[in-house]
This record gives C-alpha cells, sequence and structure tokens, in this order.
DNA sequence: TATTGTTATACTCTATAACTATA
DNA sequence: TATAGTTATAGAGTATAACAATA
C-alpha cells in the first residue's frame, strides 16, 4: 500500500487514503514500514539476482549445517513442492546442492557451495549497509523500542 | 514470514531462522508484524467475503464523493487494467456503480450502492473491533511511540 | 501406514502491450 | 497527440492433489 512510499509498483494489495481514517490503522502504518523495508531489500539484493527468499534460503543453508528440506520449508512457511521449486532454481545456478541423505534416503538435505557461499556474503554485506542506512534514523533505544512494540502485536501463544 | 505466527499459510515470501542472525534485521520483526495485522484483517473481512483491497476500495469511494477509476488506482497503485477487474467484480456484486462522467465521458467514476454502503459498514464494524483487540496490547502512548518510530523508517522525500 | 520429496494443475496476482473512445 | 478505460496475454506466486520412494 502506501500512497507516500516510493516503493509503488510491484508491491501488495493494500493502500490507505490519505484523509481517510484508515490511514489511522495500525495495520497501515505497519506494513507501509514493511513495505519500505521489504523495497530496499530488494534493491539491495538486485545486482546479486536474489530475491528476498533466495537470500533467506542461502542465509539459512549457510548457518545450519546442511538442512534438509523439510526444514527449509518449516522455517518459509512453504510448502514441500514450493521447496523444490526454489532450491532446484538455485542449484542450477550452483549456489547449492541436493544431495540424499544416507541415514533416510527419502530426504535431501542441502549444502552451499563455495560459489553459493561467496555470493551470499557479499549481498549479506550489501543487506547490511542498506539496513544500517535506514536503521540511521533510529537510535539503538529507539530500534529496542521499536522491537518491543512490535512484539507487543504478535501472537502471544 | 515469521517462524513463530500463526499466519502461516496464504502469506508473503519472507521467513527467519530463529536462531541466525538473520532474525535481528528490523525488516524481519516489522514484516513479522504487518503480516499478523494483515491476517487479522483477512479474518475480520471474511465473513463478508471481501479482501483487503475490495474493503479499502469500498472505504475509499465512501469516503471520497465518487471518485474515477483514476483516483482509486492513483490510491491503490494499481495500474487501469487491475482497477478495471476489480471494480467490475464489486459491481456484479451489487456493491458499487461505474458510471460514465458527464463531463468526460472517457472517464468513469464510482458510486457506492446502498447494498455496499451496508456492507462496509458492517464489515468496518468488525476491522474496528478487531484492531481494538489487538492494540489493546498498546497503551495510547504505546501506538503514538510505534507510529512516530515507524514514521522514520519511511522515506524522507 | 506415515513420511519426504516430486510432479502436475489450477487459481490468483501482477506486468505489459495493444486497442477504443473520447479529449 | 494525449488520456481514461478496456481487453488479452504472459508470468510469477500460491494452493492442492496425486504420486513414487522410502521408512
Amino acid at each position: 500500500m502506501g500512497f507516500s512510499s516510493k516503493p509503488a509498483a510491484t508491491t501488495q494489495p493494500l493502500a490507505a487514503a490519505q484523509t481517510s481514517p484508515l490511514g489511522e490503522h495500525l495495520y497501515f502504518y505497519v506494513s507501509q514500514a514493511a513495505r519500505a523495508l521489504e523495497y530496499h531489500w530488494r534493491l539491495a539484493l538486485e545486482p546479486y539476482d536474489l530475491n528476498v527468499r533466495q537470500y533467506v534460503t542461502l542465509a539459512f543453508i549457510a548457518a545450519e549445517h546442511t538442512p534438509t528440506q523439510l526444514d527449509l520449508g518449516q522455517v518459509l512457511h512453504l510448502d514441500p513442492s514450493q521447496i523444490v521449486k526454489l532450491t532446484k532454481r538455485l542449484a542450477e545456478r550452483g549456489l547449492l546442492t541436493r544431495e540424499t541423505l544416507a541415514t533416510d534416503r527419502r530426504a535431501k538435505y542441502l549444502v552451499v557451495t563455495p560459489a553459493g557461499l561467496a555470493l551470499y556474503q557479499q549481498a549479506q554485506q550489501a543487506i547490511d549497509r542498506s539496513e544500517e542506512a535506514l536503521a540511521a534514523a533510529l537510535s539503538r533505544r529507539d530500534r529496542i523500542a521499536l522491537r518491543s512494540l512490535l512484539g507487543k502485536l504478535l501472537p502471544v501463544s
């Protein structure tokens, strides 16, 4: 949405009328901020030809040790069929390999290749620079406060 | 995203590994909150068979006086072809009418029907109840602080 | 019988271009 | 020539079910 944020095109459903009470809703300014942040992530990742999901995938595989596709699906909240597409595409680019697990030959585990790790690390630097620039508007205290406030909105259970 | 929020399926790309530094990013907790809020909006609108965009459309037309399709497109950041689909669907349901503007017969302006207004008002009450329940976790001061903090993240220009 | 992954399909959204009718 | 709207089409993302291999 966001009548006022630059990330105009290629974004999500919503919008708010500037003058209407709609714009007063929590939902609107939270998602407007989210969209702005997503826009900057996309911008940062563009040179590496990675979308956010692909970046998160590489980050997850690099952080965990050779997770299985099922593990990845749980983290991304994606069903298996989408995981296949996602990982195959990254495998085709030589960024990771998909290997069958010896102890359970139904499962496939994911390994980042050196090329994948190098790309991820470059992308990570770009992401960090981008977030630093954005978060520069917030003091450390602000950031902690923001996180705490947003936490109160999340499902309690 | 959100490994921890209920709005699991039918949501957006992202995700965060709970243990990885990924979860520390502003982007993640802001969009996690946005997704939680969107989930509650969808839930509230479900009984009225409205999605968020349709609801915003009705709200906008009800607030503005007979806006043109172009006006709507600018608010929603949608191109004309999508506006056509959107408004036609609502018109088929008898929630609004699309009439050609006398002073410029290329343009069409949108009018909410009594049925559309009634549905919108019911939906609005549901939305208000839903947001109240969520925002109950925040004091008035919290809400103002949240808005201010998020505002700092938005594009300056 | 349940689980992991795979394939196929349909449906919604989104993006784009070509077209019309008016201006 | 430009503008408001329309139609058609292609693509991405998502959701679902059926299936194979393995446990």
